[in-house]
DNA sequence: TAATTCGCTAGACCGA
DNA sequence: TCGGTCTAGCGAA
């Protein structure tokens, strides 16, 4: 019987010899099948293995296959997507293999031109899928719910699967908030996990959230289930949950997606849309709900758990707030898959492990195979090794002219990186074309020329996904802020925005198959041409070019009417500019603060602003940096706002003072002395011990699990040694004291004193008044 | 197994 | 104890 349904894959994954099973969702949702030869390539070493590769078990078909780069090759069709690593093997007898390690839903996906999360309207055959016609449906709303675990721990022993309990569940959709759990003589820990598995399948949960449930949560329920004789059978097919460990753990069950938030917040804060102190659910928490978790100790949770009434009652909302953490930040980051799993063309689950690299490599390769191009290897690790050899110049920095000024305007080249390489048709394939004429040919400053004739895949790309994303800001145009179609346009043009902002990276990168040294070495001399150039002009234009990084110039105007001019100047330079290219003007700031370095000389990247209505944007400086305590960077925000806001010395210098006045009062909380930093590898692993490692040792003597990542927050504290000696993490104080002396001397005065002096405030007479003459020497 | 380069600074380390 | 050099982390773009 043929059936017509509108509906998207929601998840699909290999079944048998050469089909795909996959969840169709709509309203409800169904199973469907379809059928995919599996098959790879094979880069023959020299012509007549055909016949000897013909009769290795498995394979259905060899044959002659020419893409459009002209790459001579056989396609070798084999009979079951599970044969191809034996095969693949086997083969390295004849060749070298081609998009032999394409997973096989995923080639389902991109041969059937099929994206996941996108409505078509599929036509069925007995659930065999017939065909399938895109819709104007736009995207899909998820059901989607956040949980978390409490278990049972002994003082001081990280809790077992083995032998302790799961105590409860903390579950929550868009509906309700929910706690699922037991007690003694009160029901059991199998009827409450039953009653979660119960929860998620009547609510059909298509996205289940947790908090580094990939590496807990899941496999700790699965352990537990296993132990009590019950069926974990979170999937939609009643296939088992699978686990895979190690140091990028997860967790998948068919017909769901599974997101690790802790995933999410690193995404977020590796392309910088979030900055936290520590990626953990306590800084999560604080971040989107704007207020402290509450605090229970590992250690307490059974005996809060055993106490009943209040305490309960505590424990029951702590595990709440878990998961309401954890829900907010899939709350943000669900859109944004969502739209990038449209984009992409793959299932959310894969699409939220992946690094923005493995999204644009996954896109290039859906859009290679629309070209009929092969797509390249994946580097062998010497080739990687060779590779990351020699870095590549990057940007121009022009060196700044120190002081405050007044009247900036500040420009800078719209996604200069991609409206470059779109412009000069920057790719590994379009170099050295033989089509070309030399003057028809894109030249770039470091010596490599590309061909004007024929787009390349990567500016292809580029070039859509920045039109597409144009499109997707005209469109949200149309829709009123705070609908739903008005936040899946926002998700989807912020989707766009990553997947453009990360090509340049990915062409740069080493481990890339689309790897090209000469297109990102042409990439960054036509930038630091461009910006060179634009500041040549700037001169000739008769403004003083104050500083400037990669992409942006700051003009020194004479007074605030030079706007005008500046933004003439700006359109004069557009149309100098090919292609996409285009020079914005960002904005006008009455004043501005350079400073010098410590070892003299202006300093780069380091610098502030003050917009018309008052709003202070401070780069570089110690008050972005994590490494710095609390204190110092407040002081330092209210010194850059004095010196911009009022320009004089004496305010300054008061804010300082008080501040000294204040620590050696003990009038600061321990809270605004602590300071984060990360550990980035093995404690082993470090030549200098460093404070924050010394204080990581100490965490360790503790029984802690220090990992790489881990951000130790520590507190110098009076006493004998050097300062990784008196660190101590916050955790571990005790009664020892903070090192007062220290926050002035190495945290305070360095943070103030280079932009004070830009008022021409000495350290004399910052120190003067101060009853401990000693202070002048601090500034030797 | 998953973007790079440029730049600043603190604090350890080391030899005189 | 001093100063130079190196290790390490993090931010700007």
């Amino acid at each position: 019987m043929v059936i017509g349904i509108k509906a998207y894959i929601l998840d699909l994954k290999s079944e048998g010899e050469d089909k795909i099973k996959m969840t169709l969702r709509d309203k409800s949702f169904q199973e469907a099948h379809d059928t995919l030869q599996p098959y790879f390539y094979l880069e023959p070493e020299k012509k007549g293995h055909k016949t000897d590769i013909e009769k290795i078990p498995g394979v259905i078909k060899v044959e002659d296959y020419e893409d459009s780069l002209g790459q001579k090759l056989l396609k070798i069709t084999v009979d079951h997507p599970g044969r191809i690593p034996e095969i693949r093997t086997k083969m390295h007898a004849y060749g070298v293999n081609r998009e032999h390690d394409i997973p096989y839903h995923f080639r389902y996906l991109i041969d059937k031109a099929l994206h996941a999360n996108t409505y078509y309207d599929f036509e069925l055959d007995n659930g065999m899928v017939k065909g399938a016609k895109k819709t104007s449906l736009g995207s899909p709303k998820l059901n989607m719910c956040a949980f978390d675990i409490e278990t049972h721990s002994e003082k001081g022993v990280f809790p077992d699967p083995k032998r302790d309990p799961v105590l409860m569940i903390a579950y929550k959709d868009d509906k309700e908030e929910k706690v699922f759990y037991w007690q003694e003589g009160k029901g059991t820990e199998k009827e409450m996990i039953l009653a979660f598995i119960d929860k998620v399948k009547t609510e059909e949960i298509d996205v289940l959230v947790g908090y580094n449930s990939a590496g807990f949560d899941l496999p700790y329920l699965k352990e537990r289930a296993k132990k009590l004789g019950v069926d974990f059978d979170l999937s939609r097919d009643g296939s088992d949950l699978h686990i895979t460990k190690g140091a990028f753990p997860r967790a998948t069950m068919y017909g769901r997606m599974h997101i690790d938030a802790y995933n999410g917040v690193e995404f977020l804060s590796y392309i910088g849309a979030l900055r936290l102190p520590k990626n953990d659910l306590e800084s999560v928490y604080k971040a989107f709900l704007g207020k402290d978790k509450i605090d229970i100790h590992y250690d307490d949770i059974t005996t809060f758990w055993k106490a009943g009434g209040e305490k309960l009652k505590k424990l029951i909302q702590y595990n709440k707030e878990d998961a309401r953490a954890a829900y907010e930040i899939a709350e943000r980051l669900l859109p944004l898959y969502n739209e990038l799993s449209r984009l992409i063309g793959l299932p959310i689950s894969d699409v939220s492990r992946m690094s923005p690299s493995q999204m644009v490599e996954w896109y290039l390769t859906r859009k290679a195979f629309e070209r009929n191009e092969v797509i390249p290897r994946k580097p062998s690790s010497e080739e990687i090794k060779k590779r990351q050899q020699r870095p590549i110049e990057g940007g121009f920095v022009k060196l700044p002219k120190r002081g405050i000024h007044e009247h900036i305007a500040v420009c800078d080249f719209r996604s200069l990186y991609p409206s470059i390489i779109i412009s000069h048709n920057l790719d590994g394939h379009a170099l050295n074309c033989n089509d070309c004429t030399e003057k028809e040919k894109h030249h770039s400053p470091a010596g490599y020329s590309f061909c004007s004739k024929k787009q390349g895949l990567i500016p292809q790309i580029l070039e859509e996904l920045i039109n597409a994303r144009i499109g997707a800001k005209k469109e949200m145009k149309k829709h009123k802020q705070g609908t739903h179609d008005y936040d899946v346009l926002q998700a989807k043009q912020w989707g766009l925005k990553i997947l453009a902002n990360s090509v340049y990276g990915y062409l740069n990168f080493a481990m890339a198959r689309w790897h090209s040294r000469e297109a990102a070495e042409a990439t960054t001399s036509l930038a630091r041409f461009y910006i060179k150039d634009t500041i040549e002009k700037a001169e000739k234009a008769g403004f003083e070019v104050l500083y400037a990084d990669t992409d942006s110039a700051f003009l020194l105007l004479k007074n605030k009417s030079e706007v005008k001019r500046a933004k003439e100047f700006i359109e004069k330079i557009n149309k100098s500019l090919p292609g996409l290219m285009e020079l914005e003007f960002e904005g006008y700031y009455p004043r501005g603060l350079f400073v010098t370095k410590k070892e003299g000389g202006a300093a780069k990247k380091r610098y502030a602003l003050i917009k018309e209505d008052g709003t202070v944007e401070i780069k570089g400086f110690e008050f972005v940096r994590r490494d710095w305590s609390n204190i110092a960077k407040i002081t330092q925000e209210k010194v850059i706002n004095a010196v911009l806001k009022e320009g004089k010395p004496e305010k300054g210098i008061k804010i300082v003072k008080d501040v000294i006045k204040d620590l050696r009062a003990g009038k600061v909380s321990l809270e605004d002395l602590v300071i984060y930093t990360q550990i980035t590898r093995p404690l082993s692993s470090y030549e200098a011990i460093g404070p924050h490692v010394r204080a990581a040792q100490r965490l360790i003597e503790k029984g802690e699990k220090i990992r790489p990542g881990s951000v130790v927050e520590y507190i110098v504290t009076e006493g004998p040694g050097n300062i990784g000696e008196k660190s101590w993490p916050k955790q571990l104080l005790g009664n020892r004291k903070p090192d007062m002396e220290y926050y002035i001397k190495n945290q305070i005065i360095p943070s103030v004193i280079k932009i004070l002096a830009e008022l021409g405030v000495t350290e004399d007479e910052l120190s003067k008044d101060e009853r401990q003459k000693s202070i002048a020497q601090w500034f030797s």
